[in-house]
DNA sequence: GGTTGCATTGGAGCGCACTCACAGCCCTAG
DNA sequence: CTAGGGCTGTGAGTGCGCTCCAATGCAACC
């Protein structure tokens, strides 16, 4: 694998998570510009979440989504998106307050890359001691296993 | 590696976890069985949690703990061992629920082991999804990253 | 036109897992 | 002898992240 390949894998996994928006989906949405509009409960579905969840976030400024003539909500494509990434840093355990001040961040512009990237650095190095944390605790459980299989003392 | 080598390295992640409770420290617990207690600061502080989450978990019923003539908690070693493992499955994402669950299983003897064992082979299976779900957002991390550092466009 | 159904809003409520406050007891040091 | 500090039990409070409620409104189908 060159990097152009690792870059398309990962690019796969950060769109198309499992349970999550797929690629195919994304395009659909993107198809054409006019059409390219998800109601909160498709968006919702898309997503993983609960509809309550993304009008949530919407109150307190993770996302600021459109709304049609009937004042219901219509999700585009980049607010789509957003809320790709922001559920998936949820999942993956940044907590609210740090995505607000990302999202703050992101609109602060341009300027503000090198705050984010250390964010990003900082979520990185977290997200690997839980996997590290995680996989001791299966080491253990499956330990545990053994343990009952061949002479079940708890 | 052989099988007894596995299990010693399992039982070794399993009981010194990093910032948890290290083998020589028990060791150090049991060393004579008059001394072998600890309060419930060093007890805490061994575990890495609240003295107060201590005495949390034995209110629920998760461990009984045994009282000085001073009426404080002593934690002797099989109390410290629940407790490793206890806190374990907590930081793994395991429900205070499930803990109550199985510790009421333990409790009520060895006709209960396989519902035990099949709470930890359901608990294994949570364990590998979520660690596959933190690589995924890993993965994801690493290549807004990448893109940062390539353009800088959020 | 009426009914059904999903949407809207702000605010309240909930579940989890702690975490703390309070009043009182006990031991030790000075 | 007394002051300090840590422990005790119990109840209440906290923070997070939703999740639901109530009242209302539009929209599409029968």
């Amino acid at each position: 694998m060159d990097q152009d390949e690792l870059l398309t894998e990962a690019l796969r996994l950060a769109i198309d998570p499992p349970g999550g928006v797929s690629v195919d989906a994304l395009r659909e949405l993107t198809r054409d510009d006019d059409a390219g509009q998800w109601d909160i409960a498709t968006t919702a579905a898309h997503l993983g979440v609960n509809p309550h969840t993304l009008r949530y976030y919407e109150r307190i400024g993770l996302v600021s989504v459109d709304r049609d003539t009937a004042g219901h909500r219509r999700y585009n494509a980049p607010a789509v998106r957003r809320l790709v990434f922001l559920t998936r840093m949820r999942t993956s355990g940044m907590p609210i307050s740090d995505l607000l001040r990302y999202v703050g961040l992101v609109e602060g512009g341009g300027a503000t890359v090198p705050e984010r990237l250390e964010m990003l650095l900082e979520h990185r190095d977290t997200l690997r001691s839980q996997i590290a944390q995680l996989q001791l605790a299966l080491a253990a459980t499956e330990f545990k296993l053994a343990t009952y299989k061949e002479a079940p003392r708890p």
